[in-house]
DNA sequence: AAGTGAAGCAACCGCCGAACC
DNA sequence: GGGTTCGGCGGTTGCTTCACT
C-alpha cells in the first residue's frame, strides 16, 4: 500500500506556458492556505495542472521573494567559484544566491557563464584551461597579430594591460603553448643539448607574463641564435637584438612586482583562486591562470600599485624597447611561423 | 521585407532519495 | 520490509525572440 498517484493520469492536465489568469490562481490560494500538499494543491486552487508543475511555477517565478533581472558581476563571480566547487549542482548554488533559483542560475550558466569560460580558455567543466584542439586553433589567431603579441610580452605598459584585461583566457593559451614545448623539450632530449628550443620554466607562483620574463636564459637563448635551428625540427625563430639595460632594469623590477602582487594575494585579495577546488592546481603546474580572473584582481592590482607609485619606484610602465623585437618579428611577416606550428 | 539560424529561457521529463502505508 | 508516492533536482526540449543576410 503505498501513496495515491501525484497526477491522475486519466485526465488531461494543461501543459505549457501558465497564462496569467492561472498564475493569480496559483497565488492567490497560496498566500491564503500556503501549498500544503503540491498534490493535492491544484484541485483545491481550481487548476488543471499537474501538482509538480504548480511547484516549479512557484518556486521559479511566483514566490515574492525571487528576483528578476540580469546577474551582477558579483552573482557571477560567486557562480563560477561555486560551481568551480559544486559542479552541477544548482540548487546549493542558487541557495547562496538570494533570490535567485536553482533553474535561473542553471540556464544562466548554460547560455551565458560557460560560453565565456570557453572563450576564456577555461573548461566550464574542470575550471582548468582547455589543452583541445579548438583551443590551439583559436590561439593561432591569437599570435596573428602583433598588437597581442605585444601585449602578452610587456606587462608593464598600462595601456597594454588595459587593453589585455578582457582576453586574460589569451594568456591560458599561450600557457598552453609553453606547456607544449616543455613537453616536447623533456622527452626529445637531454638538458644539455645546445640545439634545444628553450622555453622559459613558469614558476607556478607567477602569473604568466611575468613568468616569461624572469627566465633571462630564455632571453639569452633568443639572443645567442639558440632558437634559430633545431635538430628536433623546430621551426627557425629570427635572432633578437641583445637585452638592452632598461630590459635589465624591468627584469629586476618585475621581482619587485611581483612581490608586491604576491602580498596582496597572501592578504585575502578577492581572487578565484580562493576556492578549494584551485588548491589543488599546484599539482597541474597551471594556478596562475585561474588568477588572473576576468574581474582581475592582477590587472587591477598593476594599475593600483603604478597609480600609488607614481611612477617614482621604477615600476612606470613604458611601451619600451623591450617590444619592439617581438613586434619586428611579427611584422616581418614570421607570424606564419605561429601559424604553420598550430598546424 | 522575408527567410534563416542562433540565442535565450520557461517548462517538462525522468531519475533518485526520503517518506509513507 | 517492501512497494509506492512525493518532493526535489539536473538534464533536456521546444517555443519565442533576436540578429544577420
Amino acid at each position: 500500500m503505498g501513496r495515491s498517484p501525484c497526477c491522475d493520469d486519466s485526465i488531461e492536465l494543461k501543459k505549457g506556458p501558465w497564462t496569467p489568469e492561472e498564475d493569480e490562481k496559483l497565488v492567490s490560494y497560496i498566500q491564503k492556505n500556503g501549498h500544503g500538499s503540491w498534490r493535492a494543491l491544484p484541485k483545491a486552487a481550481g487548476l488543471n495542472r499537474c501538482g509538480k508543475s504548480c511547484r516549479l511555477r512557484w518556486t521559479n517565478y511566483l514566490r515574492p521573494d525571487i528576483r528578476r533581472g540580469r546577474f551582477t558581476e558579483e552573482e557571477e563571480d560567486m557562480i563560477i567559484k561555486l560551481h568551480s566547487v559544486l559542479g552541477n549542482k544548482w540548487s546549493r548554488i542558487a541557495a547562496h544566491l538570494p533570490g535567485r533559483t536553482d533553474n535561473e542560475i542553471k540556464n544562466y550558466w548554460n547560455t551565458h557563464l560557460r560560453k565565456k569560460l570557453l572563450q576564456m580558455g577555461i573548461d566550464p567543466v574542470t575550471h582548468k584551461p582547455r589543452t583541445d584542439l579548438n583551443l590551439l586553433a583559436n590561439l593561432s589567431q591569437l599570435l596573428s597579430t602583433p598588437q597581442n603579441l605585444g601585449a602578452l610580452m610587456n606587462p608593464w605598459d598600462i595601456n597594454n594591460a588595459l587593453r589585455l584585461q578582457p582576453n586574460v583566457a589569451d594568456l591560458a593559451k599561450l600557457q598552453v603553448l609553453q606547456n607544449i614545448f616543455q613537453i616536447l623539450n623533456t622527452s626529445n632530449n637531454s638538458p644539455s643539448s645546445s640545439s634545444q628550443l628553450s622555453l622559459p620554466n613558469m614558476d607556478q607562483n607567477m602569473p604568466l607574463n611575468l613568468g616569461l620574463l624572469t627566465n633571462a636564459n630564455w632571453l639569452g637563448n633568443i639572443n645567442n641564435g639558440m632558437c634559430s635551428s633545431s635538430s628536433q625540427g623546430f621551426p627557425q625563430l629570427p635572432n633578437f637584438a641583445a637585452p638592452t639595460q632598461e630590459i635589465v632594469n624591468k627584469f629586476e623590477n618585475s621581482q619587485e612586482l611581483y612581490a608586491s602582487l604576491n602580498d596582496n594575494n597572501n592578504n585575502g585579495k578577492k581572487s578565484l583562486s580562493s576556492t578549494t577546488t584551485y588548491e589543488t592546481l599546484d599539482e597541474d603546474k597551471l594556478p596562475s591562470l585561474i588568477n588572473i580572473s576576468p574581474e582581475a584582481s592582477t590587472v587591477n592590482q598593476i594599475e593600483s600599485n603604478t597609480n600609488s607609485t607614481n611612477g617614482s619606484s621604477g615600476l612606470t610602465p613604458t611601451t619600451g624597447d623591450f617590444l619592439e623585437g617581438w613586434e619586428k618579428l611579427l611584422d616581418d611577416g614570421n607570424s606564419e611561423f605561429w601559424k604553420e606550428f598550430i598546424k
